[in-house]
DNA sequence: GCTTGACCTCAACCAAGGTTGAGAGATTAT
DNA sequence: ATAATCTCTCAACCTTGGTTGAGGTCAAGC
């Protein structure tokens, strides 16, 4: 039987479509960044849908969202029907502005760091360039990455 | 007896001096971060200079380096005599480069989502807005801040 | 109809960057 | 001399973002 572009894809199937790896999407569906339905033995279903979802999730954790603000975020596509690219470019936009807050404080960072290099004070109080409002919100990657479950 | 400005401090007055906790002193101690000596009761004795240490730890982890990065870059300050405002100006121009690249980073991330937001494709393949080569090198702080431990 | 691979759950583990607590010793102030 | 702090070590625990493995089930091809 061939398959029809509205068949559901297994976990594996979606693992090898996005790059991830099959124990991956099962932490992101029990952290409920996902929400596969089940076949009759019990195995997981995806939408090609979720293709996207996921491809939104590796995109947001490059900018430094964690799982929980992706799942917040996910959260405002409609779940009654297949989100369209206005439901995407909306939530695209939120990233946008995310990048612009990080690019705007590490441009402030280096601003105060150049004032300083010369003085080579690094005195948390005589100098400013220590600002504990411009921790960037954890960015970058955790551990690992990579597709080695083959389960 | 007045304090004279070149009594070594015990850890308590370090960390209130710098605003980390006494735990995290330790940690950064056992992970060669800083090199106390210790007195006839085996109690930890910093030098002065050892608050601009813990004060650039404080800023490098700002910038996203890692515990293990920031041990490197201060092993390149001299161990015989007091580190001098050549020394860690020096060691500042390094975190300097690394705020150049992230800017960078960042700049072509948006760049790339951009160019994006408007299509709402997010397809791994067909957008470069995936980058994996774009990862930032985990900025940000981990779990916890603040002074919490008095012992 | 059976074998091979893909899938299931659940628990344990990893790294980073610390915190918390127990039990014991050191310092300081009175 | 003694109480009140501080400090010591060591082990256990925390969160994030997953991986690894054991033991068992499901689905597909021949």
């Amino acid at each position: 039987m061939p398959l029809a572009a509205t068949d559901p894809l297994s976990i594996g199937q979606i693992a090898r479509r996005t790059g991830v790896s099959v124990s991956a999407i099962r932490f992101y569906e029990d952290k409920g960044l996902v929400q596969p339905s089940r076949n009759a033995g019990g195995q997981r279903r995806f939408k090609r849908a979720d293709v996207r979802r996921i491809s939104f999730i590796l995109i947001a954790q490059q900018l430094g969202l964690t799982i929980r603000e992706i799942r917040d975020a996910l959260a405002a596509l409609p779940d009654s029907r297949t989100p369209n690219q206005a439901d995407w470019g909306r939530i695209s936009a939120g990233l946008r502005d995310r990048l612009d807050q990080q690019i705007d404080t590490l441009t402030r960072m280096r601003g105060r760091l150049d004032s300083c290099i010369g003085c080579g004070c690094l005195s948390l109080k005589a100098c400013q360039l220590y600002n504990p409002q411009d921790r960037l919100s954890r960015l970058g990657a955790g551990p690992h990455m990579g597709i080695k479950d083959a389960d």
